[in-house]
RNA sequence: GCAGGUGUGGCGGAAUGGCAGACGCAGCAGACUCAAAAUCUGCCGGGGGCAACCUCGUGAGGGUUCAAGUCCCUCCACCUGCACCA
């Protein structure tokens, strides 16, 4: 009778152990082959670990293992992304320093993920808000702002009326400030701005070189949103001023009939004087400005707008007076703050004239055919055809597109135009607990980068976290460490007081890791060359348009300069689902549902638990938590344990498993690959339900079976492995191989169907000829046949037989 | 609103266009036990039938096909993101 599994000490056996040999380690030896596997580093968070956290850990722990066990000198390492909000707003509440509360969360998240038995290279921990690491981080940024991809606009915040301070959008519940329930208005203010867009085309075209998985490629085209359209320039009357408009179907130039600018637009400014209800424009801004470009974009059932009296438009293609309307869903970030509208082909412009009253004019006929364009908006490119349009007219829309630009560039009123739905990185923040931004502003040379040996810029120690009630952030309070002098001319100077986002640390941490204490370089050359790209990087969806666009732009930056080998970060991408409540809610500590993972570690061991996040469903997708589900995988834990009770001293799977053996192999080596660890795990369970039906497993068998297992569930394995007299550890052995033909059997049952439906079943040899199946199928059911008049035989070689008949 | 995704037993889920429900959970029955727990064995989508078996069934409605959970169209519900949470 062998000792009873118990996970609290076999889970600490092997930590030590590990932790003492640190086979985990990746080695510096370049010769060798090497997989980079990387998961998102986590933010930590004052709560702790949460049992979201161990699903992509784990699997990409599974897949790191696996290959050690494949011969590869494998990185898998952990960092903290420490920078950010709550820790602030934690630290403003206790009056703790971040950098207090940052370690302390740090160490308890350190220890939660030791106690999951992960594989990762502690040796090369990363921490954003280490000087020795953000010293890069500003490097970088140093490096964009001399490249002239860091310049500073006006850009509206979030600003609380009473707090007086800015906010994140977070901190912006219903219109209000989420701390005082103040309304919150938009208040514009110097920020910094990274040139993304610069990029945006990099960014979609690299798209083409890596293997993510589809989705998060379409997500990612999709908000870059490249279009391809003109720009026009309508004269207003009266002045020598044009109104230029961006828009994508200037094949409709024809059927405009009103121009709609933004809110925000400086023409309203400039001609104030001639705009003969200016004050109802002024409150209509007003009330916009508290609205936030998502609200705006809304398709709100009630269009809002107000006429711009006083000024009109000429269309340049027929010299008509049009008029010109102020609305917010009209935004001054895209293009270029103004529309052309036609009602008859846009959706949101027909909802406008509609409510306004404007007049419809159709200029494109489905097929040629005139639509009642007074019931819906006719937008379908596909079969539109141009009417009422002069010299465009019976013309395909792109066709009409093509003439009307040559058309426009020919008599200089507009030119074809590329845009984008990507905005430049709004890069500051006017926070304490951030990389300092290392650019001084200096009255004669304006506005100055810090010299490279000058960093890192350290964050300075202040007495109060709250950003100052003028919108500065608390840095700006520093008189002392604000004034000092331009590295330029010397003379006198103030340091930029703003923060970085924590987006900037996330952008290039997997670089770090290459060569994690390097005091010269972020990263040395060979080990750039040796390590990058990361082969597989797992992460959530939530990231596909911020961070994972973010960090692309980053490094294709640096490959332009240079500093990085590969014009691409991560060469595959994948993503995990979230894990929801047992009431299939989204875990919170409000709803009341959370699981904390130490509770399980306790109660049924680490094994358990990573073993269970495995099982619990497909990858991708959401799964709830079930405690009946942990336990269920507690007692497949158990069962592999107990086979030691029957295990025989043969070295050799036995005769009746063999095929069964091969292709659990093949299936598990399949699944670890394609993150089908449910279906894997599934595979041993009914392996080990066909040991105990026999009541007898080989030692080969039960060996193969802990090398299966031995990722998925590494201390439990690792223990039995040395409990039947396994050589050395299991970690240094090779991941076990499968015969491809010895999966196969001779016989295979298929079924036979008549018109589709299944009526019975029979046994073949694999290559028996298509004839003699189909006559032994009818055979078969000849009683089902009688009377009925067979038209159709269909035989799918192993599969089916599928007889049609009347 | 825009973009992306998901929808299959009581539950989590499985299924290269080819036998829907693998595997697990819960439940039921039996074995073991003085008893319970644990463990082991069997059953386990709905309706009908003593049974062999018949029939319906993958969010709803249409379509393509010898064959549809899977492909196409329309619709519904839910989830994620929307740029200062990370």
């Amino acid at each position: 009778m062998a000792q009873a599994y118990n996970h609290h000490v076999v889970e600490k056996k092997w930590q030590d152990i590990w932790a003492e040999k640190k086979p985990f380690a990746a080695s510096d030896d370049y010769s060798k082959p090497k997989f980079y596997a990387l998961v998102e580093f986590p933010y930590p968070s004052g709560q702790g670990l949460h049992v979201g956290h161990p699903r992509p850990y784990t699997a990409l722990d599974i897949v790191a293992r696996k290959r050690r066990m494949q011969g590869y000198n494998v990185l898998y390492p952990m960092g903290w992304d420490a920078f950010g909000l709550p820790t602030e707003n934690y630290a403003i509440a206790n009056h703790i320093h971040p950098k207090d509360v940052t370690k302390k969360n740090v160490s308890r998240f350190k220890e939660q993920l030791q106690s999951l038995g992960y594989s990762f290279d502690w040796d090369r921990e990363v921490n954003t808000t280490d000087p020795d690491y953000y010293h890069w981080t500003q490097w970088i940024f140093l490096k964009l702002f001399n490249e002239g991809l860091a310049y500073k606009k006006e850009m509206p915040i979030n600003w609380c009326t009473s707090c007086k301070v800015g906010l994140a959008n977070e901190e912006v519940v219903n219109g209000v400030c989420e701390r005082c329930g103040s309304p919150v208005v938009r208040k514009v203010k110097s920020e910094w701005m990274l040139k993304i867009t610069e990029y945006a085309d990099k960014l979609i075209e690299g798209l083409d070189t890596v293997d993510y998985i589809e989705r998060v490629k379409v997500q990612q085209k999709n908000w870059i949103g490249r279009s391809t359209g003109a720009e026009v320039d309508f004269a207003i009357k009266d002045t020598s001023d044009v109104l230029t408009v961006y828009t994508t179907r200037c094949d409709t130039l024809f059927g405009a009939t009103y121009m709609v600018v933004s809110p925000e637009h400086p023409y309203l400014d400039k001609y104030s004087d001639k705009i003969t209800n200016y004050d109802a424009i002024l409150s209509y801004r007003e009330e916009a400005s508290k609205k936030s470009d998502f609200e705006r974009s809304e398709l709100a059932k009630d269009k809002t707008g107000v006429e711009v009296k006083g000024l009109v438009a000429i269309n340049p293609v027929n010299g008509k007076e049009i008029p010109i309307w102020v609305s917010d869903y009209v935004l001054m970030s895209y293009g270029t703050g103004a529309i052309m509208a036609v009602p008859a082909h846009d959706t949101r412009d027909w909802e406008f004239a509609k409510k306004f009253d404007l007049p419809i004019i159709q200029v494109v006929a489905k097929d040629g055919e005139e639509v009642d364009v007074n019931e819906a908006a006719f937008t379908d490119v596909e079969t539109g055809i141009l009417i009422n349009s002069d010299f465009i007219n019976g013309l395909s829309v792109n066709d009409a597109k093509e003439k009307m630009i040559s058309f426009l560039e020919d008599k200089k009123i507009g030119h074809a135009k590329v845009n984008y739905k990507l905005r430049d990185w709004v890069f500051s923040r006017q926070r304490y607990w951030g990389e300092p931004i290392p650019v001084v502003h200096c009255e004669k040379c304006g506005y100055v980068g810090l010299k490279e040996e000058d960093l890192p810029l350290l964050l300075p120690e202040v007495d109060s976290y709250e950003p100052t009630d003028n919108g500065e952030s608390p840095l700006a309070a520093m008189t002392d460490w604000v004034n000092t002098t331009c590295p330029c001319c010397g003379g006198p100077a103030k340091r930029e007081t703003d923060t970085m986002p924590q987006w900037a640390g996330s952008s290039w941490y997997f670089l770090r890791y290459t060569d994690p204490n390097n005091k010269k370089e972020l990263a040395s050359k060979e080990a750039l060359k040796y390590w990058m790209p990361v082969d597989w990087y797992n992460g959530g969806m939530e990231h596909t348009t911020l961070h994972l666009l973010y960090s692309r732009f980053w490094h294709k930056f640096l490959y332009d300069q240079g500093v990085v080998n590969t014009p691409e970060p991560y060469q595959k991408r994948t993503s995990h689902g979230m894990i929801l409540g047992e009431n299939g809610e989204k875990m919170s500590k409000s709803r009341g549902n959370v699981v904390n993972p130490d509770d399980i570690v306790r109660d049924y061991g680490a094994d358990t638990l990573r073993t269970y996040e495995m099982f619990i469903g497909a990858f991708d997708l959401a799964a709830s938590w079930s405690e009946d589900g942990v336990k269920g995988c507690r007692r497949f834990l158990e069962r592999v344990w107990k086979l030691q009770e029957i295990m025989t001293d043969d070295d050799a799977y036995s005769a009746d498993l063999e095929t069964v053996m091969h292709q659990t192999i093949a299936k598990v080596s399949n699944d670890f690959e394609n993150l089908k660890f449910n279906t894997g795990i599934a595979a041993m369970m009914s392996l080990i339900n066909d040991f105990y039906k026999k009541n007898s497993v080989t030692r080969a068998e039960y060996q193969t079976l802990l090398l299966l297992l031995n990722p998925v569930a590494p201390h439990v394995t690792e223990e039995i492995w040395e409990r039947i007299g396994g050589e050395g550890y299991i970690f240094e052995q090779k991941w076990p191989e499968f015969d491809p033909k010895k999966t196969e059997t001779s016989t295979v049952e298929i079924a036979i169907q008549i018109n589709g439906k299944v009526k019975a079943t029979l046994n073949i040899e694999k290559d028996e000829a298509k004839d003699a199946v189909i006559a032994k199928a009818k055979e078969e059911i000849s009683d089902k046949l009688e009377g009925k008049q067979i038209v159709k035989e269909i035989y799918v070689p192993g599969r089916i037989v599928n007889i049609v008949a009347k």
